[in-house]
DNA sequence: CCCCTAGTTGAGTGATCGTTCTATTTAGGA
DNA sequence: TCCTAAATAGAACGATCACTCAACTAGGGG
């Protein structure tokens, strides 16, 4: 178990190919053999690292892939120093990136999040702790400018206008709403600036 | 077949189970079975009302319950003549009918939207519609107040703060996202009235 | 050399999936 | 009353589901 960190273990691209597959097609839909399948790893492999099975499996997932989104996010973020730009170019690379994935790979957890919210409380629990961070995160942004309280709310209707775009994205096979996010989210910005 | 009006039929207790079923635990973590069974409908009368099997019945319950929920927000827009009041009350009705559903019955069709949009392109393009009928009515709505092109894209962003909003609130079982995209959506409607 | 543990492997379990199929019942028009 | 089509009813099918389990391999410490 020393951590060569030289090749990629099969825990790891369990978890990998788990979370293409939630993402693409949800949770419901992917069946455990196909992750196997796709990350080539044995069957009994995947109740090796998971014992709680498809649920436990779905845990880890979401709070990595949650992680690893937030870090994506507030990199593209704190890119720029004037945060309108910095904005539309986080929306303009939300857009770029969705397209390119032929509209498959949008936010990590939001279609598993709609599916569990309502039949598997461990589920739901852990994608409300990845929401709560990814609002923690760009309230801490937003803060280098805008005062408390609106630091919060705009950093709120960050992550819904992103998911909402996401949505009407992926519906209809285009990136136009999540240019018309970006431009509302400057609006706020703006809006909470002058105010 | 005449229209008696009086009694509920078959094919729309199965629907109404349908709709209920995919919107709270989405569509492939619905059976059949389970449809049939929540409608007190014969398993075979499933097939008999809709011939291609369960996309055949996903397709018609999207378009429909789409429709219906067109119906119900244009009508909560609508009553009020302050266009800013009509909005946060629509917002507010949204969060307190989430609420009282124990935050199962937001949006119908997201789930589902998101389970296809790379899965099934039948049902992705009867999202597409429905997503695109939602921002054709608002857009009609706000054109009362702003000018195009801005009336769209404030159509596009209402319906984008209320999928994210219902996303973050089922998630963390708690309304105030709904409440925030009121006010977002306030701040945006009065930046395009003055602007 | 033996042990011990971590990890691999895939066959097998019962349950449930969507779907098909054949009966049977119902109801209105001729 | 008979005919026809709609609707009801559920058994059966093959495939797949999450999951269990026992056998197996690899490798380092005693």
């Amino acid at each position: 178990m020393p951590e060569t960190g030289q090749q990629v273990g099969t825990r790891q691209r369990v978890e990998d190919s788990a979370a293409l597959l939630f993402r693409r097609q949800g949770y419901a839909a992917t069946g455990l053999k196909q992750i196997a399948a796709e990350s080539g790893a044995a069957f009994g492999s995947i109740y090796h690292f998971f014992p709680g099975g498809k649920a436990d499996l779905g845990d880890h997932v979401v709070r990595r892939a949650g992680a690893a989104y937030r870090d994506l996010v507030a990199t593209a973020l704190g890119g720029d120093a004037d945060p309108e730009t910095a904005v539309l170019s986080m929306f303009d690379a939300a857009a770029r990136a969705l397209a390119e994935s032929d509209y498959a790979d949008a936010c990590p957890i939001a279609t598993l999040a709609l599916e569990v919210a309502s039949t598997d409380e461990r589920l739901r629990m852990a994608t409300e702790a990845v929401f709560a961070d990814w609002v923690d995160t760009a309230t801490a942004w937003f803060g280098q400018w805008v005062p408390r309280p609106a630091d919060r709310d705009l950093a709120t209707s960050l992550i819904m206008l992103l998911e909402g775009a996401f949505l009407l994205a992926r519906a209809a096979r285009d990136p136009g709403p999540l240019h018309i996010a970006g431009q509302s989210m400057v609006t706020l910005l703006r809006a909470h600036r002058s105010g």
